[in-house]
DNA sequence: CGCATGGTTGAGAGGTCTCAAGAAAGGTGG
DNA sequence: CCACCTTTCTTGAGACCTCTCAACCATGCG
């Protein structure tokens, strides 16, 4: 429908991504191609390495970064999913002990080593990915603090439609949330259980629908009343 | 005692800071002075304007980024203290509704409009001090999502005493902390009563010590051991 | 002295957790 | 195509951590 001559009739997903942080003409993107090694692909479960090596875009499949405590407690501090950059910013190279979880396949593509944005146009792009990247986690902060568990799940589940709608990966209300409760549960702050009880109730109030990994906002004014954060 | 010929005996509070992330040398001092317009004071409890206004050091006292939700809930996300910069980085310049707080009266320095770092030793010490900056995030994430009350008070504890000390602001395990237990509880995602129950329990253990606003640091190893983090 | 602010304490309610057991779903080999 | 095993989800019951409400105390200041 939309032409797009000189890439096809829609962007890669890193592409379509980075543009909603600004414009790129079609010099920028073949300059950050042309800084993007070939596509590795890892098994889900993977531990990725990030330190000490180049940053990479997710090209598809979820993931997340994540910081275990001694006693085995998770704490899941944001989702990355497909168009996400992992390693450019400072979170996600910082020094710490955050892990970088494979929850589905993935496809990545690597930068070279010693990249940089390149054209001013990208890095402007860049810069408004990681600004986008940091407002998330203050979101999480908040719903960590100070939302119950239904709050939580709303405003999370509000926040990945939003962000899966713009790599066009929603259909309407629909999508694919490929995370085991479990996974929810570290991402939230609550126990497997309690996240289990808080999605029967929501369905219960008609306020989502879920058949397996189909997910489906029935109400979403609700939904935005419940997750209140007023941003 | 530890003479420092160019700077008088001792850095001010930012740049003895800043030097914790990389070497700084008197030109790259030098600089960032000549960038820095002079000092304004807030008084405690004033809300500063961040939006659209260059950003600031923090030359002494202290303060806090925070978001609030409609109903009058409200989350800390960090604490700001001397020698720290606001603005800087993309995590204080957001452009969500995240409001700076003064705890105490304030002494600040902006930096001109259009600021940049400078020089190349001065843009890499300010990347390590924005790293650092996320990393307390991180940190402030797990306590959130993952801890207990009495960890997450600890765990917070040793992060401002590690902080301050940075910056001289400590005697031996003893600081001084500005903070009402209602600012405490709304950075640490409890109610105000919860952390005075949290603080009496902590004194009862001989964890701590506090008289007034002085705290102390009783048992180092209990308080680290309580704050797991494994980081 | 009286008020305002911030800290302390008690009691009961409620949200969330842990433990435990089943049910459902998905993959694999025969 | 079925039996079986593993993984994931679901549900119940009781414990516990933290919350809210409410009162009271301590301190500082005009």
């Amino acid at each position: 429908m939309i032409g797009s001559p000189s890439q096809g009739a829609v962007d890669k997903p890193h592409v379509r991504r980075l543009k909603r942080y600004g414009p790129l003409l079609d010099e920028d993107v073949a300059a950050l191609e042309a800084r993007l090694g070939r596509v590795e692909t890892y098994p889900a479960g993977k531990n990725l390495e990030l330190t000490g090596s180049p940053p990479m875009f997710l090209l598809s499949g979820w993931a997340c970064l994540a910081h275990s405590l001694r006693d085995g407690r998770r704490q899941i501090l944001a989702f990355l999913l497909p168009g996400d950059g992992i390693g450019f910013d400072l979170l996600t190279r910082s020094q710490r002990s955050v892990e970088v979880l494979a929850l589905t396949p993935l496809k990545v593509r690597r930068a070279q080593a010693g990249f940089a944005a390149g054209t001013e146009r990208l890095g402007r792009v860049f810069a408004g990915a990681a600004a986008a990247q940091q407002g998330r986690m203050i979101d999480q902060m908040v719903r960590l603090g100070r939302q119950t568990a239904l709050e939580r799940m709303a405003h999370l589940l509000l926040e990945l439609h939003s962000r899966l709608a713009e790599i066009g990966e929603v259909r309407g209300e629909t999508f694919h949330l490929p995370l085991k409760q479990e996974i929810l549960a570290d991402a939230l702050g609550l126990s497997l259980v309690h996240v289990n009880r808080t999605l029967q109730q929501m369905k219960r109030d008609k306020l989502i629908d879920m058949r397996g990994a189909q997910v489906t906002l029935l109400d979403r004014s609700a939904l935005e009343a419940a997750s209140d954060q007023s941003s």
